[in-house]
DNA sequence: ATGGGGGTTCCAGTAACTGTAAGGTCAAGG
DNA sequence: CCTTGACCTTACAGTTACTGGAACCCCCAT
């Protein structure tokens, strides 16, 4: 299979697809042409990397998730801690994306949005000043 | 004032204020020296800068937001388009991360976590393969 | 042989800083 | 006067995970 078809199936781009041997995390095959020749154990590389992406899992989170699924002899426990730590980094981020919206929804609820210059979003950012 | 001062006092890191000032959102003098010399108009502008940051507004966002600011004749309308739009930019990222969060949650409870090499968030990632 | 739709590499750009290196300035102390 | 240390300056590289584009190669059908 060439990149594109490779593509097509796991729903990556091509260009993302390419990234991903740069930066070493797959290795497909080339042929006489130099074209990148794809196997079916490429093909669930990359579906694993797309669904461990889609869970927010940073590129180094994957590589290690990786060589957790190749490695036989993996404790569970080592990628539930991983996979722990990324729930905590979630976690977080909502919390503070949260606090954001609060604050935001109020300011915006209180701006009356017309042809006038006073604003209370405006005031809020320049309060002290 | 100097950077550092200015840092200490907005809580900004002198670095950044020093990266505002080339992006254009900042203009202190300069002493003879050389020294960047910042006057409470500059305290201002950065103390309303570190705000919207802090609610998340983008570079580009506080460009705009601060030439509000500045324009008297402003109407609240274009200051409250742009924070709404900010705020559902927030409500989508708040809901990408709660349905990563909700299947990482499952997944991290289901998953014993100990010596053993079976591991139903690995299973989950490699699922098809 | 030529046109179109693949493929390839390499380089630049994105957001918003952060780290580091090399060097100028200034006030205090010996 | 000289040094030391804490400032300040600029410029450049690195971060994350791609994405866009240019220049060029390959293959098949007409």
């Amino acid at each position: 299979m060439n990149v594109s078809d490779v593509a097509r199936r796991t729903g990556l781009p091509a260009k993302t697809i390419r990234y991903y041997e740069e930066i070493g995390l797959i290795a497909p095959h080339r042929a006489a042409n130099g074209y990148r020749s794809f196997d079916d154990a490429d093909m669930h590389r990359l579906a694993f990397l797309g669904r461990a992406r889609a869970l927010g899992f940073s590129i180094e989170d994957c590589r290690t998730l990786m060589a957790l699924w190749d490695d036989r002899d993996r404790s569970s426990a080592d990628v539930k801690q991983l996979a722990q730590g990324h729930l905590e980094r979630i976690d977080r981020k909502m919390a503070e994306l949260a606090q954001m919206r609060d604050t935001l929804a109020h300011l915006v609820e209180t701006c009356h949005g017309d042809e006038r210059p006073d604003c209370p979003i405006l005031a809020d950012l320049a309060r002290g000043a």
